[in-house]
DNA sequence: GTTATTCCTATCGGAATGCTAGGAATATAG
DNA sequence: CTATATTCCTAGCATTCCGATAGGAATAAC
């Protein structure tokens, strides 16, 4: 239960890797290989780390990926959100949506308090957390 | 992101409806109906709850389920656990099976702490403490 | 203008999810 | 002993999501 999708342990495979890089930036390609991650795969998930602001590319020969700020700067739940969106345990936390069931939805603050102590881990670490342990 | 099927939110939801029946037993129909679940769909999640020793049932007319235990003895983690098992974030969690990127599989450490941090999540709270909001 | 790269869009097979169907086993009531 | 109410067992099915692939357009360096 709550495995987490390829596409997010990829990213950060992507990312670690680009932080152990230096300032030197990385191809796609490059990465791919050294984390035996699908090329092609790999790709969009790059892209979708530079839409969210935390990866810089640039195109045509030479070009490749870098981090967009120190790996102390980058905490988990910013990555986490980039790749797969919010931590949502169910549909119901959401404002719009409203539970009518004969109990109440009690349920909803027990989804609450883990989306809570889910975010709060994400948020505690950074890239940097990743990389020195 | 680590949306919780439904299976595990429709049987969390049957066990608090069991919890406020009190002693008297409920048919898998009567629950259905009072928290609008598929009624097919939940006679196989009372199962599953039943063969984790997490309620009882009798057959026949007049039967139905009750909870095996008070709400306060039941932990939530328990009841995750029987209906979609482990919580296990990434694969590469178990012993078995051995990271070799050339990064040494960094990020393991990382997944390794939301693991811990979800269960302890789970553990810390029973029945009674999703009841009593 | 050739080459190396990011970037965009479309597609696809397989697995999981959520649900449905049918009926066998079992207990109670009359 | 029959009718009825219920749990229990197995199989199947539609849809969605996931992981991956393909092809090529845009862009930059040399």
């Amino acid at each position: 239960m709550f495995s987490v999708p390829t596409r997010t342990q990829y990213g950060i495979r992507a990312l670690v890797h680009l932080a152990m890089s230096e300032a030197r930036s990385s191809t796609s390609a490059e990465i791919a290989k050294a984390q035996s991650i699908s090329p092609k795969y790999l790709e969009g998930i790059l892209g979708q780390l530079k839409n969210s602001g935390l990866v810089l590319s640039e195109r045509g020969a030479h070009g490749g990926y870098r981090l967009a700020r120190e790996p102390e700067a980058i905490r988990m739940l910013e990555v986490v959100e980039a790749l797969e969106g919010e931590v949502k345990p169910v549909g119901c936390l959401e404002d719009s949506v409203h539970c009518d069931f004969d109990v109440g939805c009690l349920p909803r603050r027990f989804w609450s308090g883990l989306k809570e102590t889910i975010d709060e881990y994400f948020a505690s670490k950074t890239l940097k957390d990743v990389i020195e342990t």
